[in-house]
DNA sequence: CGTGTGTTTGATGAATTTCAAAGCAGGTGG
DNA sequence: CCACCTGCTTTGAAATTCATCAAACACACG
C-alpha cells in the first residue's frame, strides 16, 4: 500500500525496460519494495528474438522459462497422434506463453512466431523462488493460470455451441478488444495468421472461414481485404455473438 | 526428502481423513514436517454434503473455497448470455473444483452435483497463506492449475478436430482411465450424467450421443445399457480415437 | 399403476466439409 | 522490370455429417 517515490521510479524504469509484459502489469498494482522490484527486474532482463515461422518451443521440450511476448505475434497448437492440428491460442504483445508446461515440466504445445517477434524469458524456477518472497507475485501467477482456464472454457463454449459465423465474429471481436487494451486501434488492424490457422482455432476449415468473411462483408459489418480488417459496425458484430458468454474476454 | 516415521504416520492419518483429495495426493510426494502436515490438516478438515441436482456454487458467487471432491460426481458448466449451456467438465472423487474462480475471485461456472456428493472445502485465502510457507504446496497448486489448462486444450482438440463417434469414444476412454486410477474398474462402470450432459460436453446433441452409442454397440466395442457401461474392446475403442492427442488424459 | 423424465430411433433438412479450380500477392531470379 | 513461382485466398458444386422435429419407448418414483 505504501508507494514511496523511489519505488515508483523503479517500477517505471522496469516498465520501460519490458513494456507491456504480463508479469509486470500483474505486479504493478501491488506494493513492492525497491529491493523486490530489483529482484523481479533480474528475472526479466533478457530478450529473445524469434523469427517468423520459428518455434519458441515445441511439445515435449523441458520447461525452462515462461515467456512474455514483448513484440510480435504467436500461435500455440497441439498435435494429435495422427497429425491433426488444433490451434489453442494466439498470443500478442503483453501475453504469456508456456503456462501449460508447469503441469509436467514439459511444454504441452508448440509455440510458433507468426511474425518476427521478441519475448522476455522468465526462468520458471527463479520465478517460483521469487514468488515465495513476494506473495503478491504468487497470487498474480495463480490468477494468470486461472485466467487461462476461463479463456479456454469460453473457447469450449464457442466450439460447442456456436455456428461458423458466430465463431468468426467472436474471434474478430476478441482480437479487437485485446488490441484496444494494448493501445492499438480496435477498428482497424491486421490479421497475423492465415485463414487456415483461424480455421483450426475455431474448429472450422479454411474455406468456411473465407465464406464467413464473405457473409460479414455482405452485411457491411467489416471490411476485410486479405489480412486487413476494418470493423465497420461494432455493435452489429457484437449482436452476431449474443451466444458469447460473460463479457470477460470477448 | 527426509521421510521420518512420525511424519509418514501423519500423512497416512491425513489421507484417511480425506481419502483421494487432490491436494493431498499432490502433497504426498514431497517432504513435509509434522507441523506442516498439521497445518494442512486444518485446511481440509471440513466436509460438506451436496444433494443430487444441487449447486455447489454458481457463476458469479464470490470465491471462498476450492473444493476437492471426496465422494460423488459433479458437472461444471458455463452459460452464454442467450442461455446456451456448455458443460466444461465432469469431476469425480479426488478431483478439484473452483480453480477458474481464482482469476476474478468469483466462480466462472456452475458446479452441480450429479449424485449425492461430498466435498472438502479448502478456504482459498488460507491455502494461499499456507502455500507461502510450503513452497511444495505452492508448486503443486501451480501444477494443478496448469493441468487444467492442458486438459482444456485436449478438449479443444476434441471439439475442433474429431467427429461424433471419435468424441464419444474419447469421452468413455477418459472416464475409464480416471476411474481406474482411483481404484475402480476401468471396464465396468456407471455414467452419472445424462445423454444431454454428455452431448453438451462434447459439443453434440443428445440424439447424436444416442446414435454414437448405437454405433459402438454395433461394433461390439462397448455394451452400454442405459447408464451402465461395459467396455468390451479397449484397444478397439482406443483405435477409434487415434485423433486423440498425447496419451495424457485419454 | 399412472406420470414424468430420460432415452432411443426414424425421417428430413441445414450447416459444414470436401474436392476442384481459379484468382491474387509477394518474392526471386532472369 | 518483368515473368514466373509459390503460397494463400476465394468461390462453386457435390457429398457428408450432424441437428432438428417427431414419435415411441423405458424406467423410476410417488
Amino acid at each position: 500500500m505504501s508507494d514511496s517515490e523511489p519505488q515508483l521510479l523503479h517500477l517505471h524504469t522496469l516498465k520501460a525496460s519490458c513494456a507491456s509484459c504480463s508479469v509486470l502489469e500483474l505486479c504493478l498494482p501491488i506494493g513492492l519494495t525497491g529491493v523486490e522490484v530489483e529482484r523481479l527486474d533480474t528475472l526479466i532482463a533478457q530478450r529473445v528474438k524469434v523469427k517468423k515461422g520459428a518455434a519458441l518451443y515445441r511439445t515435449g521440450d523441458p520447461l525452462r522459462s515462461l515467456y512474455a511476448v514483448r513484440l510480435g505475434f504467436f500461435k500455440t497448437s497441439v498435435l494429435s497422434v495422427d497429425g491433426r492440428e488444433q490451434v489453442t491460442g494466439f498470443q500478442m504483445q503483453g501475453e504469456m506463453l508456456g503456462l501449460d508446461a508447469i503441469s509436467t515440466d514439459h511444454y504441452a504445445c508448440n509455440a510458433i512466431a507468426l511474425e518476427d517477434s521478441e519475448v522476455c524469458p522468465i526462468p520458471f524456477s527463479n520465478l517460483e523462488k521469487l514468488a515465495r518472497d513476494l506473495p503478491s507475485l504468487q497470487h498474480n501467477l495463480n490468477k494468470l493460470l486461472s485466467q487461462e482456464i476461463v479463456r479456454d472454457h469460453d473457447m469450449l463454449l464457442m466450439l460447442g455451441n456456436m455456428n461458423a459465423d458466430e465463431r468468426l465474429a467472436g474471434f474478430l471481436l476478441n482480437l479487437s478488444q485485446r488490441l484496444n487494451r494494448r493501445g492499438y486501434s480496435s477498428r482497424d488492424f491486421v490479421l497475423r495468421m492465415s485463414r487456415e490457422a483461424i480455421g483450426s482455432y475455431l474448429g472450422l476449415r479454411l474455406e468456411t472461414i473465407c465464406r464467413c468473411i464473405a457473409h460479414l462483408r455482405e452485411e457491411n459489418l467489416v471490411d476485410l481485404q486479405g489480412r486487413n480488417v476494418k470493423i465497420l459496425d461494432l455493435p452489429g458484430l457484437r449482436q452476431k455473438v449474443t451466444g458469447c458468454h460473460r463479457h470477460t474476454e470477448l
